[in-house]
DNA sequence: GCCAATTGCTTGAAGCCTAAAGAAATGCAA
DNA sequence: TTGCATTTCTTTAGGCTTCAAGCAATTGGC
């Protein structure tokens, strides 16, 4: 901060460019990953990564959970789970009934079937996943991990600044 | 690796759970901070973000670029740009012409409206980005930026063994 | 020159995704 | 109790995205 020639407060351009491309090799990471996540799970189970990571929701809460909780975990809109879901239950891979305490509220579990098809794809999703990291050491995972949490909360402030 | 008794080479299950969570946490990490933008650019300038970033990539290139250019950059299918400059062109922010020398290729530059459109946006979209990434010091950005090259160079190994 | 393979782009079908508006159920306060 | 705000989910319109198939132009081998 510097001060102008009649004692006003003056923003000085500052350079953001380290931020901007920090910011665009992350966005490169995570998209070069996800499509190749998303192509073995087509190639290898014929499903979507939407799907994979649903059921991935679900497999962590047998008792199941609302159609606003998947949303809220997942990061996507109400309208897209509702949609999600819709397919999920045609092709039977979950289950669906109205709470019984609260009539608006939809609860949605993985149907055995389901639940046994995401183990199957989920045991080797690991390993793709496990390949795709491998020239990283431990040492670079837990700072890697490390910095990203930071990343997250950073985020995460700028997110709640901005939503007031 | 270890050997079972009749010395045939064993595959013991490894722990990989370490990596599906530093995937997991890249994976938050970048939808978080793409939600973000997202809001903003269409908050603040009415633009979606895909379309944004088709007019970052022709900013750095004066001359212009093919289709097929723009799909590589963006890692995104041929289809999915066709659509893009479409709806770009007709707004006015590109300008799209056919190749003299080779009458299959398409090429496609900003016009001087989008040009100015685009740094308008850019100037500001700089720093949201420092500021989401405000609670990170010079050092943990280096770092960052160190590990995740690493990051693209081995996911990027392991898609060109899938891919042969 | 001719033909096959390749390259660049478009199209079509299906699915994903968001924002915004709306319907139904609930909760709460006067 | 009544009325209003809130919550949960669905619907709608529009756009994004992929894959696969297809068309047109070019290139390279003969």
């Amino acid at each position: 901060m510097i001060l102008d020639s009649e004692t006003k407060a003056v923003e000085l351009p500052e350079d953001h460019g380290d931020e901007l491309r920090l910011w665009l090799r992350l966005l490169t990471c995570t998209t070069l990953i996800e499509g190749e996540v998303r192509g073995r799970l087509r190639e290898r189970f014929d499903v979507t990564l939407p799907r994979f990571d649903l059921m991935a929701q679900l497999d962590k809460v047998p008792e199941g959970m609302t159609l606003s909780d998947v949303s809220k975990r997942m990061m996507v809109s109400n309208g897209n789970v509702t949609g999600l879901v819709e397919r999920l239950v045609e092709s039977g891979h979950l289950d669906r009934r109205t709470s019984d305490t609260d009539r608006r509220v939809q609860v949605i579990r993985l149907t055995k079937a389901g639940r046994a098809e995401f183990r199957r794809m989920a045991a080797e999703h690991q390993t793709w996943i496990a390949d795709i990291f491998s020239d990283l050491s431990p040492k670079d995972v837990r700072e890697l991990m490390r910095l990203l949490a930071k990343t997250k909360g950073s985020a995460q402030k700028s997110a709640q600044k901005r939503a007031r």
